[in-house]
DNA sequence: GTCTATAGCTTGATAGAC
DNA sequence: GTCTATCAAGCTATAGAC
């Protein structure tokens, strides 16, 4: 429900119905609304960001001296972009959740940064050993670029659909993960190739 | 107002306030809450259309036959990432609204649509004659990861910042939008250039 | 056009029975 | 733990004086 509507634009009677419950009883096991929505926020974020770690360690590990872009990048977009996991209700409004937080412009960047900065840095380490004569602005600049791609992705809008006269559909995680790595992968090459330093890669 | 704590975030009081009127008076000229809302929409939406139509038309017209991505993405950009226009409040206001706007999982697709849809196809077509062999559906992919990176960006959000240590910043529009047009223009290219058709561009 | 006043609901939260 | 009942405050919207 917080979601589709937004932290403001759901009741807590209309989740205690969904719930099959009473108000009271939100309040008791959450104290207040905002308790109830950081308690559905940090559940799955837990999860996510273990298993994210987890991908990246264990490519790190298997390629160790031969990483790349593409594998690094794979890894870290891996626990979300599995098709399972968009098959499931609760873990697709979850992502939608955070496509919203991401671009709320008040607390999204402090809460995006609080939650998601070690797996994002685990990520720039990576593709920096991928690529040892990077700059790390650019890497930061280029990680953004894939953040903001990444995100409209789980919001799950609905506008590719409608403008591409259902050509392509924002839900077919499967078509969108490949090319979004493949489109990524290209943008951090061409952003950390500086002109000065011609063929690096 | 909207752009910060989103429509349900904020009350006509305090608009109203804002405005140093009466609430009677918002609904004397606007109706309802919502009626307010999709004037502060429509207002700037319609000059941004227009700006960024005129200035496809005119990439166009002075480079027929030797269009680039990166001429047509300047093009469809200049408007949103003009710097006089950030040091705008109302217009800093405006993008974070429409960012939010953007990643709204219910209505933000079908928004984003109606109302941006005509440029958006005209920035297509531009890409498709710089790049005549690309597939159509390779360009709505593209134009996918590009809608979200620059979402983000409008959003203003400040997560760069503090995911960099103030090493760069989501607001320092002048060193953002020369690399998103850099990093969406190497993904355009890695997507509609298949493997099946080796050195196409 | 702009205000005062207020209707009619809905909200988050709590007290207290069971 | 879960409910009923309810409060005080807030909300959008309107009626009507000026």
């Amino acid at each position: 429900m917080f979601s589709q509507h937004g932290f403001h634009g759901v009741t807590l009677r209309e989740i205690a119905a969904g719930a099959r419950v009473d108000t009271a009883l939100l309040h008791y096991y959450f104290q207040h609304k905002q308790g109830l929505f950081d308690a559905v926020w940090a559940r799955r974020v837990a999860v996510l960001n273990v298993e994210r770690m987890v991908a990246m360690d264990n490519y790190a590990r298997a390629h160790a001296g031969a990483l790349t872009i593409e594998g690094a990048l794979e890894a870290f977009l891996g626990p979300l972009t599995d098709p399972a996991r968009h098959r499931d209700p609760g873990w697709r409004n979850f992502f939608a959740l955070a496509a919203l937080v991401s671009n709320s412009a008040v607390w999204g960047g402090e809460v995006m940064a609080r939650f998601f900065d070690p797996v994002v840095r685990r990520l720039i380490d990576l593709i920096a050993q991928a690529i040892p004569l990077a700059r790390r602005e650019e890497l930061f600049w280029s990680y953004h670029m894939l953040s903001g791609a990444l995100m409209l992705t789980l919001s799950n809008n609905g506008r590719l659909d409608l403008l591409s006269n259902d050509l392509c559909h924002t839900s077919d995680i499967e078509q969108m993960a490949p090319r979004l790595v493949k489109f990524c992968a290209a943008g951090f090459r061409a952003l950390v190739q500086p002109a000065e330093l011609p063929g690096t890669c």
